[in-house]
DNA sequence: CCGTGCCAGATTGTATACAAAATCTCTATT
DNA sequence: AATAGAGATTTTGTATACAATCTGGCACGG
């Protein structure tokens, strides 16, 4: 969207050069140029993006508090490892951000709103029927991001962007099979149903589904095939068997 | 509970400088010390917390990831102003999440730990007893992050804090009247009652109520007393009808 | 043959110096 | 007198230099 081919060395003036850092890398490491796990040594970057250390440090804290990298102290960073126990903990969350905004959308959605709403799962439908699984996946990301942005919550917008990204790129690594993907068009409709009626209880509750469901799925798949570089130290993990309890130890 | 009285020179070994800079400018924000609104020189933090401009600077990306803190480029940086705007959809987003983590906690909870959740109401009672204001806001506080903490989900808990974090802070200036206190007392006693019993559905109700509730008391008196130097561009705003329709907008 | 301690290399953490941008002030002109 | 503009000052943005810490390998001793 803000990056089309930031090659290496355009001087960039409107921005401060760690902002564009920021934006860099977060590409880099959502497209799975940068795959999880990776150390990610501070010079090695410094030359690829043509900046200095300075920037490039602070646009990696930018980084790791949105938990895309992690920092060991004197130890370099590396790019989050995806933990399936971390995404089982991500899609709960999820699963509630994503059932508010469809109550919100409901009740704040334009009619416009709405209109492009139907216009995008329109092109979702086609896409499934024409077997274009990618250009389905990137329409049913927009969907979902629409539904959100519609609720008119920017703090919920912003929560739920920083979860999509990471959740997108366990994702990356994990494509579910055709069973699930008639599956999910299937709850599509039904939440498509739900939100032209304005039923906002309906919405909440089938996205909620929805999502769950989609956990499932990827976790399942996750679990599965760990032919990448992901690490796993314990995979075998349902959505439904709930993280370790943590109640002891605070 | 971890800078008891680090007062600006003690070479403090065993963490990096920028990270213990991050927890005193949090600790200073939330405590009211740095005040919404104001100014933040680095220069003047520098010598404040007798560090180079190097780490400052990393520390403040950081809050600034946080939400604690705007950066506008070469215009230095403030701590960010209380926008009753944005507390309420902080709020809304708050709502979903504690009804999350009821209903987690009744299905994760170990034994000890609805132990020491009844002690902890046990305090709560007392504490409205006794009139002790600024105990029972404490202990309530510290109620509410152990449900989330017994949900057992580390997401959840870790962005549970964060906004938490900033709801205080709005808090902070917005005593809400002894009407309220009553009111939360006794709703506290019908979500301790749900969870005793164990009944994920209705501790998530009505924890999403309480939540609700609270957030009308603490709007209400947000966009009455403008007495601080709260920054309130438009203060006459409920819970209720929501921020603005940005669907257009995307 | 294996374990422990030490040294060299590399990498990160911090400080300082310099450059650029924005704000403020003072003056000159209308 | 009011306003616009230019210069000075302050503050931020970036680069580089130096110090501290960690990693890996090698030698020595058990």
């Amino acid at each position: 969207m803000d990056s089309p081919a930031r090659t290496t060395n355009a001087p960039l003036r409107r921005e401060t050069l760690h902002h564009s850092a920021v934006a860099e890398l977060r590409a880099m490491i959502l497209e799975g140029e940068l795959p999880p796990g990776r150390r990610v040594p501070e010079m090695e970057l410094c030359e690829q993006l043509g900046v200095s250390r300075t920037p490039l440090r602070e646009a990696l804290r930018v980084l790791a508090a949105e938990g895309l990298v992690e920092l060991r102290p004197h130890r370099g960073a590396v790019v989050t490892p995806i933990d399936p126990k971390e995404i089982a903990a991500i899609f709960q969350v999820m699963e509630a951000l994503e059932s508010l905004a469809g109550r919100l959308a409901c009740d704040n959605g334009s009619a416009e709103a709405f209109a492009e709403l139907d216009r995008l799962h329109g092109e979702l439908v086609a896409q499934f029927q024409a077997g274009e699984r990618a250009a389905y996946s990137t329409t049913n990301r927009r969907i979902h991001g629409w539904i959100v942005a519609m609720a008119g919550n920017p703090v919920l917008e912003a929560t739920y962007k920083g979860f999509a990204a990471q959740l997108n790129r366990a994702r990356s690594l994990a494509n579910y099979d055709a069973d699930r993907w008639q599956e999910s068009l299937a709850e599509h409709e039904a939440v498509m149903d739900a939100l032209r009626r304005r039923d906002a209880a309906a919405a909440a509750a089938l996205l909620a589904d929805h999502s769950r469901r989609t956990a499932d799925a990827v976790l399942n798949t996750l679990r599965q095939g760990n032919e990448a570089g992901a690490v796993s130290k314990e995979g075998n993990r349902s959505v439904s068997d709930h993280p370790a309890d943590t109640a002891g130890s605070q």
